[in-house]
RNA sequence: GCGCCCAUAGCUCAGCUGGUAGAGCGGAUGACUCUUAAUCAUUAGGUCGCGGGUUCGAACCCCUCUGGGCGCACCA
């Protein structure tokens, strides 16, 4: 058997064959009712500063971080998840053999030790190992390097095996590992705050006949079951959530994995995390209100506080946020009046800065243009960017009070857009005009060579709406993006557990 | 998809204007009963990402491919 491609290492495997035919019980069931490495040595510390004589001790289970032989003494670091301790290990208290087994001892090989803790002559913390069990013998060769509290030396940097190997990535980088504890901390406060505000978890297909909810190239599949119908991976939440609001749940929120068939960068990943609520009987204004309380409240649970370093530059998350509207922001950080101007007088002030956008733009899709180009860079505290035009909200209520926007409102966090959100369009007659609009601009993208997979309008949704939809604020979080910002990632793929890479061979 | 950069031992890297590979760590063996990047001695590891070309001769120059990174485009 070739087990060079597992990345088995020959001296390991040959260790674990002999081991195995002494005896030794290299992968034993279990090793339970142990004390973190963490309590024993604050119980060692609290002790030491009270002038009183260490009697902290324990069982403790963790990997071998370092191994240094000093004859009949053996010195270990040994960590679990809370800390990393030095065992002793002197050969009087085990035999022979076991003392031969101990010395082949691997980094990287899980065991468990029991003893007391002592300080050695040079001071360091350490366990007097009485007692010690292998409970797993590695065979892969780990790249751990070698440490100080400050320095690390031969650890690998690959960044190839930091995405694809994650378990090896996630095991030698600390900083990563707590970057995932905290996508998923970031969960748990979440739905802490949803359900304390009264929203119903819900979950919606992921397998869907037809797409919708967003503008998106989909993955597709087949289902086999029904003679391989053509089937398609979920791109939003967003038209199976309204059916639960038409049918009376009038709070509830989902957080799922949307799947999108496009570019795969720093920001983007194929599959990605959304979070998306809807609220009966309120607006878009309220839906503000509820993000940046949530956002605020997550930041705190999580980071402690709400005044965040990401990247070098402070984020203030505390509400309430900044608001502008998309027209004000081009006005503001663009210098441009756009309010008034024609389409060609948009058109000319995009040639000016050199932005290019398709001849056939109008007026709304022109701002936006003007918009991401000159404004989103300057926005980095949190700063809800309301009122879009119409021409890119097809599922939105017009804007009170000016009918070229919708009531619409994107957070903008270090030029990111964080979210997405609207007073809800309920008007079922409108929502199947908005559907042919916007199959008019998918035909359109189609010209420019991108292959939009024939999808038919969603009718068994047009006729949910007709069945009468209360008022609703809904909105659409994007939650890796939100757990980059807190975790100051600066890819999305440090905090994707499993990041898209593009498989061997 | 397009442009630029990268790939040498298990890991980190060196290898000059082309003369068929080196170090440290890790491994093995030995010494050492308080070390901590332990130390010291000996030693084994390589199809230089794959395939082709130029050349008397290629890790090095050229081309294709594979994988990775960064820009641009698409998008959340």
């Amino acid at each position: 058997m070739d087990f060079k491609k597992f990345g088995f290492d020959d001296a390991r495997l040959e260790k674990r064959e002999t081991m195995l035919a002494e005896g030794a019980e290299l992968y034993p069931y279990s090793y339970e009712d142990c004390t973190k490495i963490n309590k024993i040595t604050d119980k060692a510390k609290r002790q030491e500063n009270a002038g009183e004589e260490i009697t902290a001790e324990g069982k403790i289970a963790g990997r071998i971080w370092a191994v240094r032989k000093m004859g009949r003494t053996v010195f270990m670091d040994l960590r679990d998840d809370t800390g990393k301790i030095q065992l002793y290990i002197n050969n009087r208290p085990f035999s022979k053999q076991e003392f031969k087994r101990i010395a082949q001892l691997d980094m990287g090989d899980i065991i468990g030790v029991e003893g007391p803790a002592f300080r050695t002559k040079m001071g360091e913390l350490s366990i007097k190992v009485k007692k010690l069990t292998i409970l797993a013998k590695t065979v892969v060769n780990i790249p751990m390097g070698k440490e100080t509290d400050d320095k690390v030396f031969y650890r690998s940097s690959d960044t190839e095996t930091k995405y694809r190997e994650r378990y090896l990535h996630w095991m030698l980088d600390s900083n990563d590992r707590e970057r995932i504890k905290k996508r998923f901390q970031i969960f748990t406060s979440i739905r802490k705050h949803m359900e304390n505000a009264g929203f119903l978890e819900v979950t919606t297909p992921t397998i869907e006949f037809i797409y919708g909810g967003a503008e998106a190239r989909p993955f597709k599949t087949s289902i086999w079951a029904l003679n391989n119908k053509d089937a398609f991976l979920r791109i939003s939440p967003e038209l199976y959530l309204k059916r639960y609001i038409v049918a009376g749940f009038e709070k509830v929120y989902t957080i799922c994995q949307n799947f999108r068939n496009e570019g795969i960068d720093a920001t983007h990943n194929p599959e990605f995390t959304m979070m998306e609520w809807y609220e009966a009987y309120t607006d878009y204004n309220t839906q503000m209100e509820r993000l940046e309380r949530l956002i605020e409240n997550v930041c705190k649970d999580v980071c402690g506080t709400a005044k965040i370093t990401y990247q070098g530059t402070e984020l203030d998350f505390t509400a309430p946020w900044k608001r502008m509207s998309m027209l004000e922001a081009v006005r503001v950080f663009a210098g441009i009046n756009a309010d008034n101007m024609s389409v060609d007088e948009i058109k000319s002030e995009l040639d000016k800065h050199n932005i290019e956008y398709d001849p056939s733009i109008n007026w709304g899709l022109g701002v936006v243009e003007l918009f991401e180009n000159l404004c989103e860079e300057h926005i980095v505290q949190p700063t809800f960017i309301i009122d879009h035009p119409i021409e890119v909200s097809p599922l939105t209520k017009i804007k009170r009070g000016d009918d070229r926007l919708v009531e619409r409102f994107e957070p903008l966090v270090y030029g990111i857009e964080l979210a997405n959100a609207y007073s809800e369009l309920t008007d079922p007659v409108k929502q199947m005009e908005r559907f042919v609009q916007q199959r008019e601009i998918q035909q359109h993208s189609q010209d420019k060579g991108q292959d939009w997979e024939d999808n038919p309008i969603d009718n068994d949704f047009i006729k949910a709406i007709g069945c009468g939809m209360p008022p609703t604020g809904g909105l659409g979080i994007g939650i890796d993006r939100l757990v980059m910002l807190l975790a100051d990632a600066p890819t999305m793929r440090d905090i994707v557990p499993f990041p898209m890479i593009k498989p061997k061979n």
